[in-house]
RNA sequence: GGCAGGUUGCCCGAGCGGCCAAUGGGAGCGGACUGUAAAUCCGUCGGUGUACACCUACGCAGGUUCGAAUCCUGCACCUGCCA
């Protein structure tokens, strides 16, 4: 299998290696062949999101690249959850991990190939720790980790304070050997992950190196932020959920239509497979004519289409384009429209005799009746597009666009759709 | 097991008998400005009723009081010190 010379060069120039174990090392085995490398996504909630896209995308670089995955989900380490530094983690029950290892591993398998002579594989480290004695454990794995050594990892330190589990502390073993187990018995040489888990990382390079002196390698990706150092994350709806039960496949393109200036080359890097000459090409077109958003809109669709597939991608891209078109909406096919929102949520049903604060709330724009009274004080109401301050209003047939929807607006980029007739019984 | 301290709205964090739906900051939301950007400024930020009001809320349960987030009792959980 030939594999790509200038990979760790290109990965390095999207800013995703934060930290590699001997990096010239990590260069030799790369170009030598193709390797076995892996990477873990822990089920901690029914989706994943865009941290692990981040680990998904690397994923897929690599095996392009020549390179063979194993995909592991945690069945046994979502079970524990690793440490973080708000605090203790609430334990799941095993129903919910079991369930939550089943989506995901669905989640991840369209991102990969397993067809080929570098096909993936998906593991699940339940598979060698569900009937591992304690003992074995202890004696095999336990002992090539110094607790003192373990205390040190920042995370730890950090819990020392408030107070870390037991249960806790111990899962950089449970990692640890994971990698051992895929070095054992898959001859898998390489992990990554997010930078969060460089210990978790190193602890499994040092426990194949201690328990069979074997060489294997690392590298973690940088925690995604924006230009200012914060936290990316949280949208509306939490997290961005790559689920599109959770996140609505309109809302994902927002996001990433809706990044910074600042922001925008990084993520482009990061998350698309544009070439480096693309991306600058593009860049150099930003800084030119930034209002045109050109940056935003590319990635925004190749995220898009990489998460949701290109058709669905083509449909929010003309949806977009109908609602903040600027045109007026009365010049919009009717048909068009309805389809652009239903894109954005679901058509809320019979409007006969309601008033706009009914409809607001109905249509989830707003949580509740004191809300949508705020919004209509505040001026952030709208109706077809056009400020609306009477929130006992009640629209007639001729709000009906075409007869046949109602655009509600919240805010600057929030849209409902109103259909008339009779609530479905 | 003993002693001390803590548990407040999405988060942090004041309040220590009435003026508390609860200071302040952050996040969020809306407006202005713009490019569906950033920064900035202004407003808003439990619910129902359009003022006044009422309901729900300051770990849980009960009590004292005309009145409690604020005092008392018990319970749960967290932290520290001692055993």
């Amino acid at each position: 299998m030939p594999t790509d010379p200038h990979l760790l060069d290109d990965l390095e120039w999207r800013g995703l290696v934060a930290h590699s174990t001997d990096r010239d090392a990590l260069r030799e085995v790369l170009t030598a062949g193709s390797v076995r490398f892996y990477v873990g996504f822990d089920p901690t909630a029914p989706s994943l999101h865009m941290g692990n896209l981040v680990q998904i995308v690397t994923a897929m670089r690599l095996q392009r690249a020549g390179h063979t995955p194993y995909v592991l989900v945690g069945g046994a380490t979502g079970m524990i959850g690793d440490p973080k530094e708000s605090g203790e983690r609430v334990l799941h029950s095993a129903e919910t991990v079991k369930d939550w290892v089943e989506r995901v591993r669905r989640q991840i398998e369209p991102f990969l190939t397993f067809e080929g002579e570098n096909a993936a594989t998906m593991v699940n480290n339940l598979d060698w720790t569900e009937n591992l004695s304690t003992i074995d454990f202890l004696r095999d794995i336990g002992k090539h980790f110094p607790v003192n050594r373990m205390l040190a990892r920042d995370v730890v330190r950090s819990r020392l304070e408030a107070g870390i589990s037991y249960t806790e502390f111990s899962y950089v073993l449970l990692q640890s050997m994971d990698f051992l187990n895929l070095y054992r018995e898959h001859g898998v040489v390489l992990q990554f992950g997010g930078s969060d888990q460089w210990g978790n990382l190193t602890g499994g390079v040092e426990l194949i190196r201690r328990a069979d002196g074997g060489h294997a390698h690392a590298f973690a990706t940088p925690l995604i932020t924006k230009a200012d150092g914060t936290k990316y994350g949280k949208t509306e709806g939490g997290a961005l959920w790559l689920d599109p039960e959770m996140m609505s496949p309109y809302a994902f393109y927002q996001f990433w239509l809706n990044q910074g200036d600042a922001e925008v080359g990084g993520l482009l890097r990061v998350f698309t497979f544009l070439s480096r000459e693309e991306i600058e090409a593009l860049e150099a077109e930003h800084s030119e004519k930034p209002f045109l958003r050109a940056a935003q809109r590319r990635l925004a669709a190749e995220v898009t289409s990489l998460v949701h597939g290109a058709d669905e991608t083509r449909r929010i891209e003309e949806a977009s384009a109908a609602l903040f078109g600027g045109e007026p909406l009365g010049d919009v096919d009717a048909g068009v429209l309805v389809h652009a929102l239903e894109t954005a949520r679901p058509l809320v049903a019979g409007a006969a005799g309601k008033t706009l604060t009914d409809l607001f709330v109905e249509s989830g724009l707003v949580q509740s009746r004191s809300e949508a009274r705020r919004a209509f004080a505040e001026g952030g109401a709208y109706l077809n597009n056009e400020r609306v301050d009477d929130p006992d209003y009640v629209p007639t047939d001729a709000d009906f666009l075409g007869g046949r929807v109602l655009v509600l607006r919240r805010g600057k980029k929030n849209f409902a759709g109103v259909s008339p007739g009779q609530p479905a019984p």
